[in-house]
DNA sequence: TGGTGATTTGGTAGCGCTACCATTTTTTTC
DNA sequence: GAAAAAAATGGTAGCGCTACCAAATCACCA
């Protein structure tokens, strides 16, 4: 029976795990408590000897420092809270990805957050993900409910706010000119002749992107002469047979649209699987276009013309904005326009 | 110059944030500290009328818990690790989903971790996590390395093992059975006639569950009397293009191959796409078949026959089986088969 | 009306760590 | 070689919260 070295009533007044902690490693190695916690998170300020010295003790006894602690002690906890609309959008996962990818290896970790696209529920997960003390945050959009902007403003840490760009950020800022994407794609289809064209989109009540991208394609067809404006959602999320439901419904009710502008991908691709399916050639019957640059596009027969928008580097980027403002620095720009790029290819 | 209220040298010892603290509510509602403790975690124990002046304090001061000093002080922080091999694959995404889905609105939050199908990394990752003083884990596979898994023995909290099933988890446990998986998807393709069948899979080096399908695959081939086994791998992590090399690859080194197996929907759904491009007919020319369920599958001509397993249902149950530890009670069962389901369509 | 038990509130002592300052030791300088 | 500066180590006091126990209040019944 190991009673306990101390040979005390060791009752551990909480329901302690028994973990090891700093003052085992302390007594292990034979100094004070915080000299440890310095060999770990400060080495130049702890001589060779007994940096090796605690380094053993550590390892002998396995010891794991406990982040909670360090992060009530001190400040952050290196938590990197990342609120997305939704993990169902493979667009959102891809920059989760590249944010992962780059914190991870920098020693922070990703708290995942969903909103559902709702502002409400954005504030409340505001507020709880402020409580874990995190050292900086991602956050997706410009826009907010004020409750939740005032207090990220006052928190005063890192911040990035992805996939969208605009004059007014709370601290830093990377994404892409909505409007512009889908100005870009409506003038490209233009460019091609087509002249009876119509955007596909779902969920716009909501995903205020896609309406701005609706807009950027509205605006490029009014300055090319277009009056007209074909619009067929839906409120589902984006998929390919919701693609594929808007693709059939757009033939059944204009007949004589010559092209098809998706808010996304996936919406394009489904719409391109029906069209092989049913036997509608694209695009001399119909031109489709799509919207984000999914891998898919390109397999597809025939290839998705598409916006394409570097969704990992857009997250590894603004993992990267966040590291050099956490590592007190200031990042290169705290305004990045991440761009975006049209990829003509046989669908258009 | 608001000094302060009790006007002293109110320097604050550390950096804080100044964020409103228990004590300032406690101060505003006229009680201490531990009955406005209470009131937010056990109201049950605190009388009506204080509750309610408590509740007015803290809306009035927009108190925010700190989820950090409570976790500290009692046990967990209401933290739930995930660790999985890696976020670019859209399984383990659709699993995440689930889970976040699940434990969000009880109130924990989902910390996420990649190891990138390296238990070395998996090892110094569940070390990590675990100093968040997480409330329950989740983690992939039931294969760890053994100093993992003795850490997360004694550690002794809440902790489900998914994707895979086994006899010997650590504390609770859902999958599937990658072998029977496997062997399922080979019986059908024998049963409809094939005899010349090769498996297509990637990273088999590290991806031991795909490892286990193509052992299902096997036994099942030689149980039906077929003795010859042909494999084809590729390095790279599945896409829709490695699916393409690969189909293209069986198809010049043994165009007598009569059915491709292949390890996953994503591979299969890219040598379909390439199938359709260059005119070969599937399933005459050759024969198709994936393992997932991705939705893409029934949106390809032919549909893609696969195995089904539902991801997104296998995250949500296995959130559920944590929360029902978490909150005292134990699961129906700590060990749930999750299942799969053979979809038989066009392209065998 | 006093005594019993149930309920409600409060006090105290940490959880494991680090900021801040004091002390000791080493190095540098004239 | 002594004084001054720099570097290395230690002591103490919390970070903000909750477990545990003690005290006070209330309800109830003989």
């Amino acid at each position: 029976m190991s009673t306990n070295k101390t040979g005390g009533r060791e009752r551990r007044r909480h329901h302690g795990d028994n973990r090891v902690t700093l003052k085992d490693v302390a007594r292990e190695a034979g100094v004070a408590p915080i000299t440890v916690s310095r060999a770990l998170n400060t080495p130049e300020n702890v001589s060779a000897g007994l940096r090796e010295r605690i380094d053993n003790a550590v390892s002998a006894l396995g010891y794991v420092p406990n982040l909670i602690a360090g992060g009530l002690a001190s400040a952050g906890t290196r938590v990197i809270p990342v609120v997305v609309p939704s993990l169902s959008i493979l667009t959102y996962i891809e920059v989760i990805h590249g944010i992962q990818q780059t914190l991870e290896p920098a020693g922070y970790q990703v708290l995942l957050g969903s909103t559902d696209f709702d502002l409400e529920r954005e504030a409340s997960l505001v507020d709880t993900v402020l409580g874990y003390s995190p050292s900086g945050m991602i956050m997706t959009g410009l826009r907010h409910r004020e409750s939740a902007e005032r207090r990220l403003k006052a928190w005063g840490r890192p911040l990035v706010e992805i996939m969208e760009l605009g004059e007014t950020c709370i601290d830093m800022n990377i994404g892409v000119e909505n409007t512009e994407a889908g100005a870009c794609m409506a003038r490209h289809l233009v460019e091609q002749g087509y002249q009876r064209i119509a955007f596909l989109g779902t969920g716009m009540a909501h995903d205020y992107r896609a309406r701005l991208r609706y807009e950027g394609h509205r605006q490029a067809l009014k300055a090319a002469g277009i009056e007209s404006d074909v619009l067929f959602q839906d409120d589902q999320p984006s998929s390919y047979e919701v693609g594929r439901k808007l693709f059939l419904e757009a033939l059944d009710a204009r007949p004589d649209l010559q092209a098809l502008h998706f808010a996304n991908d996936n919406l394009a691709a489904g719409a391109i699987l029906e069209a092989n399916r049913i036997g509608v050639r694209v695009p001399q019957d119909i031109a489709i276009g799509g919207y984000l640059g999914l891998s898919l596009g390109e397999h597809l027969t025939p290839r998705l013309t598409t916006v394409t928008v570097p969704r990992y580097e857009m997250g590894v980027e603004a993992a990267k904005m966040l590291l050099a403002k956490l590592e007190g620095g200031s990042p290169a720009s705290s305004r990045v326009d991440i761009g975006y790029e049209l990829k003509v290819r046989e669908s258009t």
